[in-house]
DNA sequence: AGATGATCATCT
DNA sequence: AGATGATCATCT
């Protein structure tokens, strides 16, 4: 398998978009010898790899965007024939001690979502081969959008410095909410409760509700 | 353990 | 049917 190197520019990046808009899965993964698996209950972030790959995306597990360079977080999105997202976007994890220094200016969050390319895969069909390319959005978030994301950052950053962790769940959060981000419901992590004692929980990440993203694919194609 | 890539499964 | 909570694979 040959080695697909890193866009050099932005217009680069858009013209790579450009050679596979329209395509099916199955023909992206073809060029590149790879065998689509039959469902992703195994691989469920095996389409996010694939355009990784084919892209020229190379940060790894690294917590930077994937184009690091162009400063561009890529994200697949599986969307219905009606343009309706079919799963909400995983954005970063959460540290759940060590609060203190956090800031929205220098937040993770605002981090990957300032500039986004979204790959909308049309996944109507279950055989993961036949599922198509809709066209490529470089999305940045508006003013406002931006600050309704700022808004729900700060609430539930405010759970987590205040130790209350627990009470955190997926009901809160207007465009960012926060859920459960790991192997299984026994993994731990470290936190700290009300009365500012470290113990392990649960880890969590934040994630853009599928019907903020959703705004955003019509916003594009309508 | 914590980061990346996410989707699955169950509840409402 | 949509949303929340649970889960799967891989890398460092």
């Amino acid at each position: 398998m040959h080695n697909v190197l890193p866009p050099e520019s932005k217009f680069a990046l858009e013209n790579s978009c450009n050679r596979i808009v329209g395509k099916t899965i199955g023909e992206i993964a073809k060029t590149y010898g790879v065998v689509v698996p039959k469902n992703l209950k195994h691989f469920k972030g095996w389409i996010g790899q694939l355009f990784e790959y084919a892209l020229g995306a190379n940060s790894g597990s690294k917590p930077v965007p994937d184009f690091e360079h162009l400063g561009i977080e890529l994200k697949t999105i599986p969307i219905s024939d009606k343009l309706k997202p079919l799963e909400s976007t995983y954005v970063c994890n959460i540290n759940l001690h060590n609060l203190v220094q956090q800031t929205w200016e220098n937040s993770l969050v605002k981090k990957k979502i300032s500039h986004v390319l979204w790959v909308p895969i049309i996944s109507i069909s279950d055989n993961i081969a036949n599922r198509i390319v809709a066209a490529p959005i470089f999305w940045r978030p508006s003013v406002e959008e931006l600050s309704v994301i700022k808004g729900d950052w700060h609430e539930l950053i405010e759970y987590l410095a205040l130790g209350q962790v627990e009470d955190i769940h997926g009901k809160l959060g207007i465009f960012l909410q926060v859920r459960p981000k790991a192997a299984n419901s026994k993994s731990r992590s470290k936190a700290v409760n009300q009365i500012g004692q470290l113990y392990k929980t649960l880890p969590r990440g934040f994630y853009l509700r599928a019907s903020f993203t959703e705004q955003i694919i019509k916003n594009n194609y309508l």
